[in-house]
DNA sequence: AAATAAATGAGAATTATTCTCATTTTTTTT
DNA sequence: AAAAAAAATGAGAATAATTCTCATTTATTT
């Protein structure tokens, strides 16, 4: 049920080369969001620094990929949401460890009722949501 | 009742200096999140740009201000929340608008309490938590 | 008021990201 | 399947954002 790399591309039209293939397996490969830095390290010699910048913009720009900012100002990356699947995030403020959570189908509802209660309010048309939670993981608790 | 940019670093216990001062009034004046490059125009003159990055991270650290990162990877900094006065944002996608918008008392309810479950399930201690809405304001619907 | 400590300003240094352009790879056309 | 056209890449230069250094100034403590 997987989508492969290059079914992905296919899918957005969008050429198939060997660096896009590359970057969409890495940050599928990793569970959780990935720095740039992160990145560069793993396609180190495999794609070039300028080519990996410019592959994640475009990447970005087809909605394959998205960017966000961590609390201590990391960019990282994730395969965009597919589907009704959607999920958040919860932030380590200590360690800068990120974690992916699903919020119950319930309390998603409420959600949206309160979205769409905003969007009247402010005539606004929201496209999308993101809840961030931040505090201290398992390991920095202590 | 408001507190002046004086009273603020008192109650922070750090150092009352020119910059700092005008610093927290000019985003105070600011009623949504303003951008270092606005900052600096504003300051021009005022603020050597070398102070105004120091100074904003000092006051972030004391946590008299709040950063984060708009959607168009754009810096801005808000005045951190006092109290229970807590607020989320509206971003527009097209213009790069930010507004501040709360949430209905109860669905604010509903949201501590799932994230109460979250800590449980990921033994997370969960200080803080944002709601991100992105979509067209009413001036870019159109 | 003097001594100490902390913060500032100016510009240099570093880091992150984008841009340029000749070459290579991919896609389209035949 | 080969030729032509279009798109993407790699390497490094250029730009932009942020931090650092250190002599001087300003604020706080004694």
């Amino acid at each position: 049920m997987k989508k492969s790399a290059t079914e992905i591309l296919i899918e957005k039209n969008i050429s198939i080369t060997s660096p896009r293939l590359l970057i969409i397996e890495e940050i599928l490969n990793n569970k959780n969001p990935i720095s740039i830095e992160k990145l560069q390290k793993q396609l180190e010699g495999r794609v070039a620094l300028s080519t990996l910048y410019r592959a994640l913009n475009d990447l970005k720009s087809v909605e394959i990929i998205k960017e966000f900012t961590t609390t201590d100002s990391i960019t990282v990356f994730e395969v965009a949401d597919v589907d009704g699947d959607h999920h958040h995030h919860l932030f380590c403020t200590r360690c800068g460890d990120i974690i992916d959570i699903n919020l119950s189908k319930k309390f998603e509802k409420n959600l949206d009722t309160e979205v769409m209660k905003i969007e009247k309010t402010f005539n606004f048309e929201i496209k999308d949501h993101a809840l961030e939670l931040l505090g201290l993981c398992s390991k920095c608790i202590n």
